[in-house]
DNA sequence: AAACAGGCCTAAA
DNA sequence: TTTAGGCCTGTT
């Protein structure tokens, strides 16, 4: 992706595909809201930043330096997803996702953020999921001031590995509240280390997530998918489900999609989701 | 009012 | 190995 400064700020030049309301609104992350037609302002990595669609490109408006420390990696700028769409297409059904969801990138998020985001998403809806992730960072965040608001950064688990399951009850995050306490734990006291598990094959990084109370195969995918970076993990949900169900029903082998095996899930998902019967 | 939300756990065959 | 039922909570 080409980015040149403008008056402090980093503009995206229409290169390659990026659309903030897609991003954002797939299902991928929850930390992100739209502020008008074309803004979002969002929380991660333990950064606020401003995006901002205008004059034919993109503004990503952080602190300094952000930028190369922090954006041009979670918004994976460095890959070609124009690329990566036209190789999903491996048929008329994935031609229609793609094509609908041009503009959709995966975030390289953060593996606790995504592992705990996960956990609480299980069985639950997007607005509920935000309004229990968005508790929990105001409680037990940082303060970050952004253009002068305050906002909170994601806790880390060892702050959460203090804590009980009934301190969390203010979440209203029902049975999750154990699952999350213990995944913390697993991370704080040393016994799960994130970033071991990214290094490991797929099929053992996946073992070891399941491991975990409240991680079945569709958090661990998801995890490993947004979390660990791994672009070939492919989560399988109720709304997947049933697109494989309606368009393959002989079965899709979703190694054909090679390393975008992800992304070609997140143009599923969001295709179905969006265009609800 | 009953069913359902981007599941998972346990028990039981 | 697969299946049923229960689970917190909020919304339709």
């Amino acid at each position: 992706m080409i980015t040149e400064e403008r008056g402090g700020e980093i503009f995206l030049l229409p290169e390659d595909d990026f659309s903030a309301k897609k991003i954002f609104d797939c299902g991928q992350c929850f930390r992100w809201n739209a502020e008008s037609e074309n803004s979002y302002v969002g929380v991660a990595m333990g950064k606020a930043a401003r995006v901002r669609e205008a004059d034919g490109g993109v503004y990503i408006t952080g602190t300094k330096g952000d930028f190369e420390s922090v954006w041009r990696d979670y918004f994976d700028l460095n890959r070609s997803y124009e690329k990566m769409r036209e190789a999903v297409c491996t048929d008329d059904y994935m031609r229609l996702c793609s094509s609908f969801g041009a503009g959709i990138r995966i975030l390289r998020q953060d593996r606790w953020e995504a592992l705990c985001s996960f956990i609480i998403s299980q069985c639950n809806n997007i607005p509920r999921i935000k309004g229990i992730v968005e508790r929990l960072c105001e409680a037990y965040g940082d303060e970050i001031d952004f253009e002068g608001k305050r906002y909170y950064s994601f806790p880390s688990p060892e702050r959460i590995a203090v804590l009980s399951a009934e301190d969390l009850a203010f979440l209203r995050s029902g049975y999750r509240a154990p699952y999350i306490v213990g995944a913390a734990r697993e991370i704080a006291e040393g016994r799960l280390d994130l970033e071991k598990v990214a290094l490991l094959p797929y099929a053992e990084s996946k073992k070891r997530l399941m491991e975990l109370n409240g991680v079945g195969e569709k958090v661990a995918n998801c995890v490993i998918l947004f979390g660990l970076r791994t672009p070939s993990a492919f989560p399988i949900d109720t709304w997947i489900k049933k697109a494989l169900r309606a368009h393959y029903p002989e079965g899709l082998d979703t190694s054909i999609f090679g390393e975008n095996a992800g992304l070609a899930q997140q143009y599923m998902f969001y295709y179905e989701r969006e265009n609800e019967a």
